[in-house]
DNA sequence: TTTTTTATTCTACAGTTGTAGAATTTAAAT
DNA sequence: ATTTAAATTCTACAACTGTAGAATAAAAAA
């Protein structure tokens, strides 16, 4: 099963922290923190869903990721690729160069990571 | 409001078709095709969202995308950049040049177009 | 014209999601 | 030892989703 949206957004910084208690998670929010209620629901569906897990210390606990960032991410790209460009990730990727504007700084930084790929071929 | 994924699944038919009556959508499905209501259903709610709109012909209507499949797209991807990747699309794609599995043909078009997009800074 | 097919509208219903208050528990502060 | 702050569990509820049957209407086929 999929993470939802604001799922995702508390899994992001749950990423970024690597482990984390409650309180570490609420900081992670800008401007209007969520209710600790609201992040402990999605925490308790987040876990149920198996995508974190947590050591107890005493009372509370400390939360970790189950899936890498790369590892979801990718299955989500590939979700959107499948859906929107008939399975074909070049066709994405194409795509992709033109729908977003990178900076021409960020384009030839693209390029060389590109070359690097298609050496370890 | 954004469309849920299996009126996404639908609005990527309809952007193929470019327009098309209920029996072309249908047709557009593969294998366990949904039940015509169903698909009904899903086009009425994406008329509410607007993002989608008829002619109708008689009893029955041709219905045609209102957005773009590129503009649809580009905001998805956004969003996308927004939630993983700190707002920056450089770094999405890096990540994605790593995380999907471009064939050597594909990466060496890919670089093309990079090319093409760099001239035209 | 009677029958059959097809599209549309209504209604339905369970599952998911976003959000959080109330109650409780426990660790920390005084 | 009391009070206070923080984390957890329970409960709740409306909105959104996936899916489709029943009823209806109209168009097409027989």
């Amino acid at each position: 099963m999929q993470l939802s949206k604001s799922e995702e957004e508390l899994m992001n910084i749950l990423w970024k922290q690597k482990k984390a208690f409650m309180k570490d998670l609420l900081n992670g929010y800008a401007k209007p923190k969520p209710a600790t209620t609201t992040v402990a629901t999605l925490l308790k569906r987040m876990a149920d869903k198996g995508f974190v897990a947590y050591k107890s210390f005493g009372r509370s606990r400390e939360y970790y990721p189950l899936v890498k960032k790369k590892d979801y991410f990718s299955k989500h790209v590939n979700g959107l690729i499948k859906n929107f460009f008939n399975d074909s990730a070049s066709q994405f990727a194409s795509f992709f160069t033109t729908a977003t504007n990178l900076s021409k700084e960020e384009l030839e930084e693209l390029k060389k990571l590109i070359d690097e790929q298609i050496k370890n071929k």
